[in-house]
DNA sequence: GTCTATAAGCAGATAGAC
DNA sequence: GTCTATCTGCTTATAGAC
């Protein structure tokens, strides 16, 4: 076989490459992450990169599929959690601030972030991946790892904190959130947390010393 | 007086009103509340209530207006803040998840809610009125009314809560969150808001009782 | 790889008959 | 008030030249 198109799974841009492929990604995140999916065209994406947009159509054959391949989470989400979950368990709900807060520091993966929060709020299959990626991928895991009281039902209020802190400070924007510092940030978003993954519980479980 | 079709501000149906009007608009915050703004279509909310696309359009003038005019909050906003404000202090955090989760259980005021929330998450436009009812006529006034310090900032955290709940239990609907009792609801919910409301906050401001 | 040109569909909105 | 018919614009996607 003469060589068919198939894509290395890594090792770099092969010759040939010019370097479009990787320009209308970093567009797309960008779009995705400001404007969700139906904000987005593949107009607007194939002009911020510099291309014509049927190209965006020839590298990713669909808006759909291009979505998906740029809204990957850009690090390592088994090892984040092995290193959480490593750590100091008395600390846990500061440094999981710590690490998601760092996450959201790098534009590529807070639009991810946002691109994926977006588009699960106007779109219910969107909703699901999304469902599906924090209980099977992201905070399920880490709590199961913890090995706390609840996991599943800690987990949905863990999730819930994160939300909070997305929607108010990227998506909303309410000024007092935006005009957090840093330590502030931290602070407020690990105390909450750490009341999520260690304190008490409403309703039937056994709350830890009376 | 030849009576030109000046609507009556309030007292019910005038002769000559069938009640297709509210049917439309019944319609639109179905749609608007689990679509959002872009995956709504005039054709749909026709459709659910029974008319002529162009009937509603006939009504409303535009779908931006109809959005407008259907999304305002079905409650008396001012009114549930006195009430909050006048109850026992030392309660206000679970008194307050429970006037929200009520608020919520009411589809037409669910609807409303989640249209404004999934707009937001599309539309800056829409993102910018949303917290300007936050900050200007719900949440805000709220704590400015209780007298807590740094009003602003717990303004914030308390909408934080407000929104991670929206979030995980009516749009990306995380299981355990879904499934969580009426009880283990108005239980975790309030005392996140609780925290927000009266615990220490990091960074600057003095900690009640070291 | 990159472009031009265009097809095909669906949206919001309008004109006008009844 | 309610409907039919249609206009206009924008979208994703494709065919094919270079």
């Amino acid at each position: 076989m003469s060589t068919p198109p198939r894509r290395a799974a890594r090792g770099g841009r092969r010759p040939g490459d010019s370097g479009t492929r990787e320009a209308i990604a970093a567009a797309a995140r960008e779009h995705f992450g400001q404007s969700g999916y139906d904000g987005t065209t593949v107009r607007a994406i194939a002009a911020t990169a510099g291309v014509n947009p049927a190209l965006v159509l020839y590298f990713y054959g669909s808006k759909q599929q291009l979505f998906v391949d740029v809204m990957r989470m850009p690090f390592d989400v088994a090892e984040a959690v092995e290193r959480l979950v490593a750590g100091d368990r008395a600390t846990i709900g500061r440094r999981l601030a710590a690490f998601v807060l760092g996450a959201l520091d790098d534009p590529q993966a807070r639009n991810v972030f946002l691109g994926r929060v977006r588009a699960a709020a106007a779109d219910r299959d969107a909703a699901a991946t999304l469902r599906g990626l924090i209980t099977g991928e992201l905070v399920g895991p880490l709590v199961h790892r913890l090995g706390v009281d609840r996991p599943e039902l800690r987990a949905g209020l863990v999730s819930a904190a994160l939300f909070g802190h997305v929607m108010t400070r990227w998506v909303v924007e309410i000024d007092a959130v935006v005009g957090m510092t840093a330590d502030e940030t931290l602070e407020t978003l690990g105390a909450v947390l750490h009341l999520q993954l260690t304190g008490p519980l409403g309703g039937s479980a056994d709350p830890p010393d009376g």
